[in-house]
Order: structure tokens, then sequence, then C-alpha cells
RNA sequence: GGGCACGUAGAUCAGCGGAAGAUCGCUGCUUUCGCAAAGCAGAGGUCGGGGGUUCAAAUCCCCCCGUGUCCA
């Protein structure tokens, strides 16, 4: 980075000079006759046992100075993001506050909620979790303080200068630091293809703060300027504190009273890991993650897991869930909507800490199991059992070791062990976006006018055709809906040709025509949309929202929609839940979303600031995910459920019909998915399963009511019969054998041999091998016993006589009849020709017990 | 999204190419005033599903389904 690019006005103006430090070597800005950079290691901390700013600050005390010096500064304070990216796809969390506003507020594409604006975004960070507690300094969940400021040409808010000088003034007249202890160091920054100049801000050995300027784009080797340049800051409001505090370690600074209570049970870093990883999973369960084995789910379970282990580990500890609640009830004071739902995030956590405990019971059990069998072999448990217990069974190494008379020494590296084996794993596929399949139309083209917005009863219009390339059309204004947000596109025709699928791409929507067909540029044609899919899809829609609202309501407000489709002959919503929906749970949410349906609800549908509305409605607005734009569609059952949706509605509940579950399913740990249908497909559902209970009742003679009584009364009579079968054929068995063993040849002197040889009948392998268990119970038997069917032939033989193995005699049989096979000392069976060579094989078999009988006793 | 482990009697599991087992629970009998316990006897299995290999598959291979777990 050209070093001018950190040659700013204000440093002038202030008299500060441009210094390289003595210990990393890196240039930095800064007032007085420094010679090292303010960071660690350079620079030690200076503040412990001594505020560095004016006076010492709570974290809500540093988070409102900090909003509000930047609201007297012409700044509009925003509402924290949810720490759950619901709106991105590349990443679960939020993990710095520009997240908030990326892709569509950097890329230029959507305006800013405000500019410029401050906020202090909770992030969550969970690769550094083994620095916790260690370090002094390290959160797996923070908060990131930030002013941003988003120039496009023409409209520039303001840029490094200003930014320099907020920042300076912000930490020398707002909090009092002695501005000659504050260094600027120059970095650079870069990220998801745009990269820039930054500075570092180090106080007293501590970086406090990022001023991050977004204004390149990477080309190759070049640097492009972007068209929007960004202002990308972040101050921790945790390093702040601490600073104003001069505690020891940030902890104390920042969890307080929750912090030395544990500290007088628990090591101190074991202290900081409990009571920032109760924090974090409060937030997390609050923002809509349930703790599960997969995706964000699993992060949730991880943190969750780490703090039983120390919890398990230490003698008098306070209750898992007492300490999640202490820290929730702390959080709630910023953040009220943490404090709002208690007994649902303890029910959540209930369910996780039962999961968790059947895993270890599970584990230990296994791990004495197997400790037991090597030690019959004369082994040991070893190190890789260890660390593919914990890779499979979850089962922590100190448990295991717990449970194990000769435990394995368990190294310092065991994680990289783990690590180690899923060094190959695959990496995740790329995301493929939507739309790309679509023509691109010259970038003069006017956009689209989307009408289903405003009336989703209007099926006929007239409009003009904008552009048009093979079997595409793109009109000026059209109320056909795009597939999105889960709902399928809606078909009709333009004129005469039939409109098969809708898509919606940038500033445009695309009707794709059944066959090519070329129109005139500004033609005019007449639209219809077809009417039935269409109320279909709206019945459905809207179901979707009255059944999701209908879950939260039964369930609780941990439940969020996770996706959701609405089709033709059925619908779907996948909910984050914890354990299958029971029976009852179903019925009762079948029922309340029917009463609300018979209830006859206005449903309204309205464009509103998004300010205003996340004001009103808070952020469970977002149960379809992502939604772009300063203005946010809301879709309202009044009373009921409100969410973000830019999908087709009926106006009132009573449209819908019925709705109708027809099943559940968990698709993935923590995710249940509903499917249903309402409105017609309701009514023809509930027909076609009418006539099907109709007619089963019919074909049993009884009333409908009485099916399931009838089913089970055939079920068990079934089985009856077939438990008498079986005994049947054991007695056909048992006869059959009292006649073959009535005739059977006894070989003697020699041997102590009875030789039972059959006839060839038609019998299946395991009734030959029946046969033959009965006629060798008593020791000194053999029994030969051929069978025909199908056209093969079969040999079973089998000895409880030590001196003739059955395998063998088998085996000397074999080559006169084809046959193929083998068997054990006791029981052996071929397959091979049937009639004159089975006979033969017969014969030979006499033989050849006769002289194995013989020669034992020889 | 990927790796690994696991699906066998109501429960917990063993068996890992040649004749489906153990323990607990269940039923009956013996014993007891009754219960528990003990002894004896018995019932209970499409060995998750579907393909394949083999004379022969719970067992080996492939594909599904389900569960658990670790990691992104």
């Amino acid at each position: 980075m050209d070093p001018s690019e950190y040659d700013l006005k204000f440093f002038h103006q202030e008299g500060f000079h441009r210094r390289t430090c003595s210990s990393c070597g890196a240039a930095f800005w800064a007032l007085g006759e420094l010679d090292r950079c303010q960071e660690d290691p350079c620079t030690p901390y200076s503040f412990i046992g001594a505020s560095g700013f004016r006076r010492a600050l709570s974290t809500s005390e540093m988070r409102e100075t900090f909003l509000s010096f930047f609201e007297k500064n012409g700044h509009t304070r925003i509402r924290r993001y949810p720490i759950v990216a619901r709106w991105r796809n590349d990443v679960f969390f939020t993990q710095a506050s520009i997240y908030d506003f990326q892709p569509w507020v950097t890329s230029g594409q959507i305006p800013p909620p405000a500019n410029p604006l401050a906020i202090s975004q909770p992030c969550l960070r969970l690769n550094d979790l083994q620095e916790i507690g260690r370090s002094s300094r390290y959160f797996s969940l923070f908060e990131m303080m930030a002013h941003h400021a988003f120039n496009r040409p023409g409209h520039e808010v303001y840029f490094k200068d200003r930014t320099t000088e907020l920042c300076h003034g912000l930490f020398t007249r707002e909090l009092g630091a002695d501005p000659r202890k504050i260094s600027y160091k120059e970095e650079e920054w870069e990220g998801g293809g745009n990269l820039g100049p930054s500075l570092s801000v180090g106080f007293q050995g501590l970086e406090v703060a990022t001023l991050v300027f977004m204004e390149y784009v990477r080309d190759g080797d070049r640097l492009k300027p972007m068209p929007l340049t960004v202002v990308d800051t972040g101050y921790g409001l945790e390093r702040s504190t601490w600073l104003s505090q001069g505690t020891s370690t940030a902890y104390e600074a920042v969890f307080g009273e929750l912090y030395d209570e544990l500290r007088t049970v628990l090591l101190p870093h074991e202290a900081a890991i409990l009571a920032d990883h109760a924090r974090a999973i409060n937030f997390l369960v609050t923002d809509g993650v349930v703790p599960s084995n997969a995706k964000e789910g699993y992060y949730a379970r991880l943190l969750i897991r780490r703090m039983l282990r120390i919890l398990a580990r230490a003698q008098g500890s306070p209750d898992f869930l007492q300490i999640i609640d202490r820290s929730g009830r702390e959080i709630a004071r910023d953040y009220p909507e943490v404090g709002a739902h208690r007994d649902d995030l303890r029910r959540v956590l209930e369910a996780e800490v039962e999961r968790y405990e059947e895993s270890i019971r599970r584990g230990r059990l296994q791990v004495r199991r197997l400790e037991e069998r090597l030690e019959k072999d004369g082994r040991t448990v070893g190190l890789g059992d260890l660390v593919e217990w914990y890779d499979s069974l979850g089962l922590p190494p100190d448990v295991a070791v717990e449970e194990l008379r000769v435990p394995p020494v368990v190294p310092d590296d065991f994680y990289a062990l783990v690590a180690a084996r899923h060094a190959g794993d695959q990496p995740e596929k790329e995301y493929s976006e939507t739309g790309t399949g679509l023509p691109e139309p010259p970038a003069d083209t006017p956009a689209t006018e989307v009408l289903y917005y405003l009336d989703p009863y209007t099926l006929s219009f007239r409009s003009h055709v904008l552009w048009s390339h093979g079997d595409w059309v793109v009109l000026d204004r059209t109320y056909f809906y795009p597939t999105g947000g889960g709902q399928i596109t809606d078909t009709g025709r333009l004129g005469e040709v039939p409109v098969v699928e809708v898509a919606r791409r940038g500033p445009w929507v695309f009707h794709r025509l059944e066959r090519a067909q070329q129109f005139r540029p500004n033609e005019e044609v007449h639209a219809h949309i077809g009417a039935e899919r269409r109320r279909q899809l709206m019945a459905h829609h809207t179901a979707t929202h009255i059944l999701n609202g209908a879950l939260r309501s039964v369930l609780g407000p941990h439940v969020w929609q996770a996706g959701a489709y609405k089709g033709i002959d059925v619908a779907r919503i996948d909910i984050t839940h914890y354990r299958p929906l029971s029976p009852a749970e179903l019925r009762e949410v079948e029922r309340l979303a029917n009463r609300v349906v018979s209830e006859n609800r206005p449903v309204k549908s309205y464009f509103e600031s998004r300010t205003e509305a996340e004001r009103r409605f808070g952020f469970t607005l977002y149960q379809g995910g992502a939604v772009p734009g300063k203005e946010l569609r809301i879709v309202e059952v009044e009373g009921f459920d409100v969410e973000a949706c830019g999908g087709t509605h009926c106006t009132h509940t009573s449209e819908v019909g019925a709705i109708q579950v027809l099943d559940t399913d968990r698709i993935q740990d923590g995710i249940v998915r509903l499917t249903y249908v309402a409105g017609d497909r309701a009514v023809i559902v509930r027909e076609e399963r009418d006539a099907a209970l109709h007619e089963a009742a019919r074909q049993l003679g009884v009333a409908p009511e009485k099916v399931p009584s009838a089913v089970a009364r055939l079920l068990s009579e079934l089985e009856e019969i077939r438990r008498a079968g079986r005994q049947e054929e054991k007695r056909d068995l048992g006869k059959l054998a009292e006649e073959l063993e009535a005739d059977a040849e006894v070989t003697h002197p020699v041997g102590h041999v009875t030789l039972t040889v059959g006839r060839p009948l038609a019998l299946n392998r395991a009734q030959l091998q029946e046969l033959s268990r009965r006629l060798t119970r008593l020791p000194g038997r053999v029994a030969i016993l051929p069978a025909e069917s199908e056209g093969r032939g079969m040999l079973f033989v089998g000895s409880s006589s030590p001196e003739v193995r059955a395998d063998l005699v088998l085996e000397a049989m074999k080559p006169l009849f084809a046959g193929k096979g083998g068997g054990n000392p006791s029981a052996a069976t071929a397959q091979g020709e049937p009639g004159e060579p089975l006979q033969n094989a017969v014969a030979v078999g006499r033989q050849s017990v006769a002289h194995f009988a013989q020669n034992a006793s020889a």
C-alpha cells in the first residue's frame, strides 16, 4: 500500500508525526515522542491497576458513551443485527459489524439503513476458543462498536480524515485518554476481493480499534477503485471497558459479579470460559439457534459441552442452567429480547443437557466393555482408541480415562490427533447462485415494475415488452409472481402463448414461454395468470405463515423457519426444534392454525421502513431469511404472525380454507419438517383419505371408526396362523425324523456311530437343517439327507460324532453330483444335480461315514 | 456439507461367512398368608430396508433409511 494513503490532513493539522516502531518495525502516526507503537507486545499493558480513561465504565456505559458520541456527531444509531447471519449463505455468524451490510449495501445494490451510522454489534468468533481464559482479553462473543459511512460517487459522507478525527475525539475528549499515548499504525486490510489501507489504534499496549477504508477491488495484480467506498471501523467494547477499569483481566471488567462468584470455586480460566460461553449461548439461542450436530447448531452444542465438561470436573460448582440464567439476566439489561424467553431457553438447554448426559453414559458403557474384551486378549486400551471414542462417540478423553483400569497417557496435543483424522475431509461444495441461466438484456433496459405486491387478485393485465430473447420475455410491468421465497412460479399466458416459468434477476422479471416467440420492442401484450394455480399458491403461502405462528405459539419462540416450499400439491415448512413433534403437540398446532383460519383474520401486506418494522416487530420478522432493502414488505396475519415476505397472500385467513398437516419428519438434528396442504388441496386430500378409509371399512365389513380395531384383530389372527404354520411344519419334520430313524442303518461294532440316510424329498435348506438337527440330537449320530426341488439336488450332512466330520463326508460326495458347497464338522451342505448322481453321492456318503468311523476306532 | 461409529429379543449388548445368543425385563410353575428373592420352565427375532457376491450372508461389497458423534 502506498504510504501516501496514510498521509492524512488530519494528522498534519494535529501535529502527528510518522514514526517507525523500534520493536516491530511498523510505521505509525503519533503526537508525542513515542518510539514504539502502542500495542502488545511492543508496549506492555500500562493500564492494569489504573484506568487509562477518565473514569471506570461498565460495558453498558461504554456502549452508551460510544453511541451517543457518534449521534452527537451526525450518526444514526442502529439496532444490533442477529448474531446468526441468516441474510448470508457464506457464513453462519455475524463476525464483524460490517457483516450486517454485506453483500447488498457494500456492493451498492441497496442503500444502507442510515448513513453515516453507529452500531454496537455482538459478534461471534469461534476460531480462537483455546485463547479464552488463557489470554486475558479473548472472547467468543464480543461487541464490535462501529461507525460506518458509505460513499457513493457525488455523495461522499466522509472518509479517512473525518474517521480518524472522530476516533481520536472519542478516545481523547470523550473518554479522556492521554493523546500522546495513542498510536495509529499503518496496516492493510483485505477481504472478499476488496482491500484498502487501515489504521490500527493502539493505546497503552492494547489495540482498541481498527479503522478500515475499503477502497479498491483486486483485479489480477492491479487495484481498481471501488465505485462505493466504505468506512469500516471496529472498536472493542470489552477491551475499551477493560481499559477504563484497569482490572487485571478483561473478564473481571466485563463479567463482574458472575465471574467473581465462579472464581471462588473454579480456576480463573475456567470461570472466564464459563462466563464467556454462557453469554454466547444466551445470544445464540435467543437469535434462533437450536443446539444440534450440524451447521450453526453444532457451535451452540460445542460451547454447551465445553461448559458441561468444566462443571463436571469441578466439585461443588454451580448448576449449568443457573449460570446461563444469571448471564441471561445480565444481558437482558441492555438487550431485553435475550431475557424475554427465559423459560423457553431453559427447555431448549435442558433437552441438550439430557442428550449430553446420555452420550456420556453410552460412552462409558462402551469403554468398559471394550477394555474387558481387550483384556481377555491381554491387550490394553491405546491412545488411538481414545481418539476414536472422542470422534465417534463424543466421549472426552478425561471421561474415558476415568473408566479405564489401565488408561493410556493423554498427550497435550490430543485434539490435534482428532483433527488429523479429518485431514482428508472434502470441503463444502461451492454455493451456486440462482438465476444464472437467464439471458442478459442490455444494461439500459428499464426495470420491470412488479405489481403482484400491490394486488394478488389481478390476474389479467396489459403490459409492454421491454426486451425478448428466444423464449424469454421481459415486460415493463407484471403481475406474474416469479419463483422466490419458497413459492414456486406462476404460469399463464402472454397473448396466446403459454408462460411456463417466471424468474427474477436484478431489476427484471423474465417470463419463459412454452415456445420461442419474437415480440417487437414496446409491443403491447395481454397477459393472463393461471387463476387456479395462483389461488392454490396463495393459500399455501398464507397457510405457511399461520402454521409458523401456531408452531411458535405451541412449541415456543425458539422455533424459527429454517426453510419452506410452497408448491401446488403440497407445502412444507422446516422449523428449528429440538425433538420430534408429539402427536399431542401436532394436534394442538393444527387446531390453533385452523382456528386462526376460521376466525377470518385480515392478512395485511404493506411496505414499511426497515427501521420502523424492526422496532415494532423485532427480528422474528426475518423468518424467511435474508430480506434486503431499506423498505420491507410486511405480511401481517393480524394479531398472530408478522413476517417480512415477498409472496402473494390471501387477504383474509378464511380464504386458506383449512390446513391439514400430512406428515412430520426430522430432516436433520434440530430441524423438523411439516408437510401440509391448504385450500382446494386440503379438500381433495381429505376426500381421498375419506374414500380410502371407507373402502378399507367396506372390505373389512365394519364401520369406518372400527377400522383400527378390525385391523388389529386381523393382524393378531395372522400372527396366530403363522405361528400355527411354523408349529405344524415342526411337527411334520419331527414325524419325518422318527420315520427315518426307524430304518436307520446302524454301523457297528466299529465307531459307535448311528447313520441315518434320508430319501430325496422336496425340502428346502432350512427344513433339511431342522431335520438334521433332530436326527443328530443324541451323541454319535450322523445324518445324510438328500433333497430335490426345482430341478436341483441338495445334500445336507449333519454329525454329532467327533469321529465323523460332516464337511469331510460332504467333500467325498461332492464330485458325484457336481455339488458345490461346504460346511463345518457338525453341519455341511451342497447343491448339485438331482436324480441318479445324487443317489450315487449318497452311496459314497455311506462309505465315507463307515470309513471315518472305522479309522477312528482303529 | 464432509469424516467416523452404530442399527441383532421389550431394554442393554455379544456374535462379524457354515445350525440366531447372553444379561436384565416379561409369562407360567415350585416355594410363601402375601410380597421380594431363588429354582425350574416358557414366550419373545422379516439380525434397519433394498440390491449384489457365494453352494451358503446377521456376518463380505454397493445403494438407501435411521441414530449418534466429530469437524467446517
